[in-house]
DNA sequence: CGTCTTTGACCTGCGC
DNA sequence: GCGCAGGTCAAAGACG
């Protein structure tokens, strides 16, 4: 370790430094291809932020926080193929199917008008177990530095609200992908602590290719960020599939921004925070605390940054 | 005309 | 039970 950790800023906005933290460009999986596939290989996934399949690399991370890609898969419900393909629910909606099945018996000999009543009833406790375990979709979010709030990532969204988000001047838009019969959806907002960083929350699985046209434009990732790093020639140089890893970049980008700043927690969780937060950290921990996903692969980033 | 955004109302979960 | 905050719906309007 002959570098000098204060040269991981410069260097990090350089593409080529993949190679330094871990990544290997001609073989890692690209962060929307993860996203684009039919089925979310959070493997894949955790290959694509430089972590080891076995997460060993996460349980060992200093930062006293347990979980892991792995953990927030369990928690996720969904697990190893874990798709959203209607012929192949996912063990959770399919366990609550049961449950309610199993209550079918138990009624058979009831009147009818109360036998109707417990139907309806019935429908709308299936419906509401329905909507528990859709609301256990796998989650994971990013941060990207940028002047807009909506990337195009390739698929189609459709804004479908927007709401004010306490202790933050900035609201929360909620997007569904356009696609028919996928549920995918993404949530937008702006960081409270740095409005140029936008927080992206995907939740759930494409369930079909990536819509072969945007609004008249190729299907190809376009990042609109301003911030993407080293935009042009270096980058341009690397050809369209490093155009394709720019989310990755500005990840890495983000990351690397927030370097000279503090770990958040106290010791505790590690969470990476800008120099000078303060008392809001603790509000942005428990915000984001079910994202294990995205603060490991940060965690992991971070420290793997560290040994270098 | 189809697609998308806006926005107020409504629903739901959760903490007190 | 109540209030709050987050999430969703759906009508209306904008836009290409």
């Amino acid at each position: 370790m002959s570098d000098e950790p204060r040269d991981l800023y410069n260097n990090c906005h350089n593409p080529y430094q993949y190679g330094n933290l871990g990544y290997d460009p001609s073989s890692y999986m690209s962060f929307t291809d993860c996203l684009r596939g039919p089925t979310v290989d959070y493997e894949s996934l955790a290959r694509a932020f430089g972590l080891s399949p076995d997460s060993s690399d996460l349980i060992s991370l200093p930062t006293g926080n347990p979980t892991s890609v792995f953990d927030a898969r369990e928690r996720g419900g969904p697990t190893s193929e874990c798709n959203n393909d209607p012929a192949a629910p996912n063990s959770t909606i399919s366990s609550s199917y049961t449950e309610a099945g199993a209550e079918e018996d138990s009624c058979k000999s009831k009147p009818r008008e109360s036998q109707t009543r417990e139907e309806s009833e019935r429908s709308t406790k299936q419906s509401k177990l329905k909507k528990k375990a859709e609301k256990k979709q796998p989650r994971f979010a990013f941060m990207t530095k940028s002047e807009v709030d909506h990337l195009e990532d390739g698929y189609r969204w459709r804004k479908y609200g927007q709401k004010a988000v306490k202790n933050s001047s900035y609201p929360r838009s909620y997007y569904r992908c356009t696609t028919q019969k996928c549920t995918v959806k993404k949530r937008v907002e702006r960081s409270f602590q740095d409005p140029s960083i936008v927080v992206t929350t995907y939740e759930g699985q494409h369930n079909h290719p990536i819509p072969s046209t945007i609004r008249g434009n190729s299907a190809a990732v376009r990042f609109t960020s301003s911030s993407m790093l080293n935009p042009s020639s270096e980058a341009a140089a690397l050809g369209p599939s490093f155009a394709h890893d720019s989310l990755l970049n500005q990840i890495n980008h983000s990351l690397c921004h927030n370097q000279g700043g503090g770990t958040g927690g106290s010791g505790g969780t590690g969470y990476i925070y800008p120099e000078g937060a303060t008392s809001h950290q603790q509000q942005h921990q428990q915000q984001y605390s079910d994202y294990g996903i995205y603060e490991d692969m940060v965690h992991s980033m971070y420290y793997k940054m560290q040994e270098l």
